[in-house]
DNA sequence: AACGTTATCGGCAACGTTCCCGGTAACGTT
DNA sequence: AACGTTACCGGGAACGTTGCCGATAACGTT
């Protein structure tokens, strides 16, 4: 079943037939009934391969995510679909693990061709300029906070929180209850990742509050796992440090760390507060429920693809956004007990 | 930068080039190691529409999911992803929300003509041969537990747990213990879903353990969200029933459920055991643990592409895999108090 | 020496579209 | 009546591949 038959079917041209399927003028009401009544009734589908073929363009938008595994990520990778089949757009979605170059160059240079545009998912963030070059679509990185400036922002498009800021006020919220040592979990330092961010955001946020960092205070999980964060927080609880709450960058960990906790003899929030940011809906229905910075991640998905779109369709270029994230409060959080010594 | 391109710079005509580029023979050593190298040089990529046009058939294979807030999919979803690209296939995913007739015809027939094979994830157990008569492409079921042979088996490609067999071991595990008033928690009860299988399960334990059922005990959510868990189930626990013990569906309501029972003033596990299935990594974080049926997801990941490639490729044919789950002890479950009355 | 074989290679049609370009009929306009 | 306009339509090249078929040269084989 192809645009010949339809063509042969109705006693007409195969352009004119093309230009009823395209919706395109010039061509009698009359035919244009016809035609159409025939495509119905034949279901015909044009050849997607053989348009793209000749317009040299497609309908396929890439999504990358990197760490499938953060919950978080899957509420987005819901909204982002939903977004992209909405707007008549196919999604073909491709999963990377860790080494970097394979988004600059390899996976994605090599799907280039086909796709209109890209959305990257959790990628980290220092991607040089140099990386981004071979990428010749638009493309717009969702949960990305561009704070540090590493790409240059007029050739970026993203969206997040304001990562470093966010954290800043959730330990705030810790201090502002009278917490002095307040120990953190993070995925890693060492790059320039949301990790990171965030970790700063709290460096910056004790430091305003007069409370000097402690090395000894930070567990390192290596990853967003929850395996990796009970771990690393076992680790950090047996070793003897003194703290009275706990900031943790992602709500999966921190609901690990939470029974790591526990599983040391501290009770939540009594012994340790534990304050996070993500805001799962799942965090509203564990023991205790979490305290949050929660991140509009439907409303990141949204504007995620609209900005995409926007530029692929030619109607604007480059946008970054940075959303507000909000506090939700849970029983996670509660004022230090009375220090003991 | 096409295969003229590359031909033209070879001094070879376009055939030579598109043998060596495919990997047949007839093509000497020479010419062979040249045309590589010019094409690595020129780091050109064949065109994928025009081969696809060409060849009548892509290198793509759909994904359609549904429900992808049941953070059990997240992990299958995780996988096959994974799969899917080290077997050299574009991955294009297409959620669907409800209406089954999307699976059916629109949404997939419309792309089918792209893709080489279809795993469905999560749709309803009751597609009518008829439905899906129109998907001329191999397809495979993952999750789906054909028990009821709704769909002829010699037709039908699955990769699954036994649902009602899960749930009767599940639930049998509550009787031993020595429950004997056991609640159910289902998503639905009027369709063929996996929710209706494990209920089904659920009743024929209850049965081959002297106990009758009671359409007061079960909790019917309307779907998989933990919001409607969680409603369902504070609807049963303030409704007057008495339990002592809950067996649910699926981990991530059972995991709302539990705070709903704590919120009406019943503790887990000692005023009500809680069994589900799934097995999720987060729910060994939550307090308590959940007791819960694992579901080997890994696996049913891998497995369920291994079938799809290999009838793609024409290895083999239809196919369908029951796999075995495994309990998982956790914290949720304990003998019944004694008896009040 | 004439012939069959084999190894290499190029020509060319085809895949199903889109789109430019040119053509025809019907209809005013001067 | 000759001309320009408009509305509609068809022809055909092009998109970048693949794969069939035929061509050539080199090499045995009898």
């Amino acid at each position: 079943m192809t645009i010949k038959d339809i063509a042969r079917l109705c006693g007409v041209s195969v352009s004119t037939v093309s230009r009823v399927i395209n919706d395109r003028p010039d061509v009698s009401p009359a035919v244009r009934a016809a035609v159409l009544e025939t495509v119905r009734s034949c279901n015909y589908i044009p050849n997607n391969s053989a348009r793209v073929l000749v317009r040299s363009n497609s309908d396929a938008v890439g999504l990358v995510v990197r760490g499938v595994s953060n919950p978080f990520y899957s509420d987005i990778i819901k909204v982002i679909g939903r977004e992209i089949d909405a707007a008549g757009y196919t999604m073909v979605m491709q999963q990377i693990n860790s080494s970097a170059d394979e988004i600059g160059t390899g996976a994605i240079m090599e799907r280039e061709k086909k796709l209109r545009g890209i959305v990257f998912l959790g990628g980290r963030s220092d991607y040089t300029a140099e990386e981004l070059r071979p990428i010749t679509v638009p493309f717009v990185c969702c949960s990305y906070d561009n704070s540090f400036g590493v790409l240059p922002r007029d050739r970026l498009s993203s969206v997040s929180i304001d990562d470093g800021q966010t954290a800043y006020r959730a330990v705030s919220e810790l201090c502002a209850l009278g917490h002095r040592r307040i120990a953190a979990l993070v995925a890693g330092t060492d790059d320039r990742s949301i990790s990171e961010l965030r970790y700063h955001g709290y460096l910056r946020a004790l430091k305003d509050h007069g409370i000097e960092p402690e090395e000894a205070l930070v567990a390192c999980a290596g990853s967003f796992s929850m395996e990796d964060a009970y771990r690393a927080t076992r680790l950090l609880a047996s070793g003897g440090a003194e703290f009275t709450a706990m900031f943790i960058i992602a709500d999966a960990m921190a609901i690990a760390a939470i029974k790591a906790l526990e599983d040391t003899g501290r009770e939540v929030p009594r012994d340790c507060s534990v304050i996070a940011v993500d805001g799962l809906a799942l965090s509203q229905y564990t023991r205790p429920t979490l305290t949050t910075m929660c991140q509009p991640s439907e409303r990141m998905g949204e504007e995620s693809v609209r900005i995409l779109l926007d530029m692929i369709e030619g109607r604007a270029g480059n946008r970054s956004l940075v959303l507000e994230p909000l506090l939700r409060s849970g029983g996670s959080v509660a004022p230090p007990r009375r220090a003991r010594d």
